[in-house]
DNA sequence: CTGAAAGCGCTTACAG
DNA sequence: CTGAAAGCGCTTACAG
């Protein structure tokens, strides 16, 4: 064993007494018609109780590779990116990947090469998720997966293997439940967000209403904080004919709405019916607590990096949508009730 | 050019008519009295030219590092990690290392080697975050720092260098603020999790509150969320001469405080003071805005980084505190206003 | 002050 | 079916 008290291939070829070649073959997989059953079970019974791992390093210089992914998001203090940084790291360790993750554009170094700048290190794929659209523009010769990005993923159309939410099928279900009991005046708190999932949340809920006789919609966005959200929700309420149903974009912007209400003596949800989007921690942690639709945050990350994998070993994996689920909790009654 | 389209040193080399030994001796910043500064600066403008990057699986297999940290946290799902882990990540990222994350019980493969597997990936050190005691066991040998995890930090009492937060200093600001507001009657709600911060908090404010002339000190505990936070404030309100302000371990458990006071028709903050700790995004969002007090998350992890890298090029750290601050908003008024 | 050479631990043609 | 050898790109004694 080697003295760093690391045992190399070297080590477990010298126990089996085979050469380092035939370890490679056998722990690599690749021995089958080449090694002999007998030889490949010593191999394997050597490294066993060496206790070996082999070498990252020395793989990765051998094969040109880095066994790195880069995750790119937004941010990562909103709450939904943590659980997709997990799942992605959860798969990328059953297969020896490591996860790095950049945020955009916070740590951007520069528009050189368009919204990007290479990442330190070299890296085998990209995870790209809820960008706006042409962000990926500086990585156009490393593959990547796009995640809940929309299904058209990519620039300039090229085609880019996705993961999506659900997201319309989500806001229809919001849609519905509220149709459901008896609303017809919604009004649509929506996310000046350059995303695809907002605009298709908005899309979705546009149709949704077009479609409801007696429907009618009316809106107004504002930024994912607090403080913009209560104001926009504030205009919404204020005005003639005031919607009886805020259906807003995300969870924040929700406990925005609440503000709204509350100062307006508007009791949730007998005056007004407030529905959310996301299903993060504040959605419970808010009075009444909030219907809202449940992304599987966790989940996009873990298929998004099968997908990237698939990928990477020269697959042509097809475009997944994971479903969201519609939760419904307190903030939504019949109007008036 | 190496064919990849990645140049190496031995492309610098040629590009500035040196050796490779050169090259690397100038880069390494190893080339002060043994390479001529007019050599030095040829080979700087060469790299700079061919935009040479080291190639770090190179280097590592030579140096027999791995230039990867590991950040152990308890979740990711909870909003205060994100922020830890960005910090990290940034100033690992100008030293050229990565930070790979596991999660803390969620991810252990097994207790063979105490609360830890081994991680997948060699790694060159380890920042534990919020760790309950001890639970570094099987990794003695691998450089650490603890983060949030208490000055005595390490197991057995071994010296592992420290960051934490000022939370004793936080607790006694929340004490004045709620004394000088003239409450005297105060209930804590507790954080039943075993970690330092935790037993830091409940010690501080239970001095603060024995050091006020007619202080009263009523206490509950509950695990770290909505539901279980609501049951302990109710069980404080409930009692005979009920607290007239609730100091909560956490802003999630100030947000079930919230629902605990409003199911007993008790106004905040005109009926009942409620403060929380950490100030994540829920305590802007909560109705009416939460007393806190804010902990710099990223800063911790920046600083563990920077105290981790300082380790481990051979230094002595000292323990460091980062204090927080005390955020004043609107859950806190005079009792009885 | 500078260069030639060894070697980190792998994988993969290549030869037998 | 198995082994000897080359080479990935670095860093660091060592020789000059």
């Amino acid at each position: 064993m080697s003295l760093a008290g690391r045992p190399t291939s070297k080590d477990v070829a010298h126990e089996a007494g085979v050469s380092q070649s035939t370890v490679s073959l056998v722990l690599g997989g690749k021995w089958a018609g080449r090694v002999s059953p007998a030889t490949a079970r010593s191999v394997r019974g050597a490294a066993e109780r060496l206790g070996y791992r082999p070498n990252q390093a020395a793989r990765n210089l051998r094969l040109g590779t880095t066994r790195t992914v880069l995750l790119m998001v937004p941010t990562l203090s909103a709450p939904f990116f943590g659980p997709v940084y997990t799942g992605a790291a959860r798969v990328a360790a059953r297969h020896g990947f490591g996860v790095v993750v950049s945020t955009w554009p916070d740590d951007a170094v520069g528009p050189a090469d368009g919204p990007f700048a290479a990442p330190d290190e070299a890296i085998d794929g990209i995870l790209a998720s809820s960008m706006a659209v042409d962000a990926l523009g500086g990585f156009r010769d490393t593959p990547a997966v796009m995640l809940d990005s929309g299904p058209a993923g990519g620039p300039d159309g090229e085609r880019v293997p996705t993961v999506d939410f659900g997201v319309a099928e989500g806001m229809r279900a919001i849609a519905a439940h509220l149709a459901g009991l008896g609303h017809r005046r919604i009004g649509h708190v929506g996310a000046v967000v350059d995303q695809w999932t907002f605009r298709a949340r908005g899309g979705a809920l546009a149709s949704a209403v077009a479609a409801l006789p007696g429907g009618v919609l009316t809106r107004a966005t504002c930024a994912i904080d607090v403080t913009s959200a209560k104001e926009a929700a504030g205009r919404l309420l204020d005005a003639p004919d005031r919607p009886t149903a805020l259906v807003c974009d995300d969870d924040l912007i929700a406990a925005g709405a609440y503000k709204a209400a509350r100062a307006r003596g508007l009791d949730i949800p007998s005056d007004l019916s407030v529905t959310g989007f996301d299903d993060v921690l504040l959605a419970t942690a808010l009075e009444p607590e909030l219907t809202t639709v449940r992304l599987p945050a966790e989940e996009l990350g873990a298929q998004g990096m099968t997908t990237l994998l698939d990928l990477l070993s020269g697959g042509h994996p097809s475009p997944r949508v994971l479903p969201g689920e519609l939760v419904v909790r307190e903030s939504t009654a019949p109007p008036g009730a």
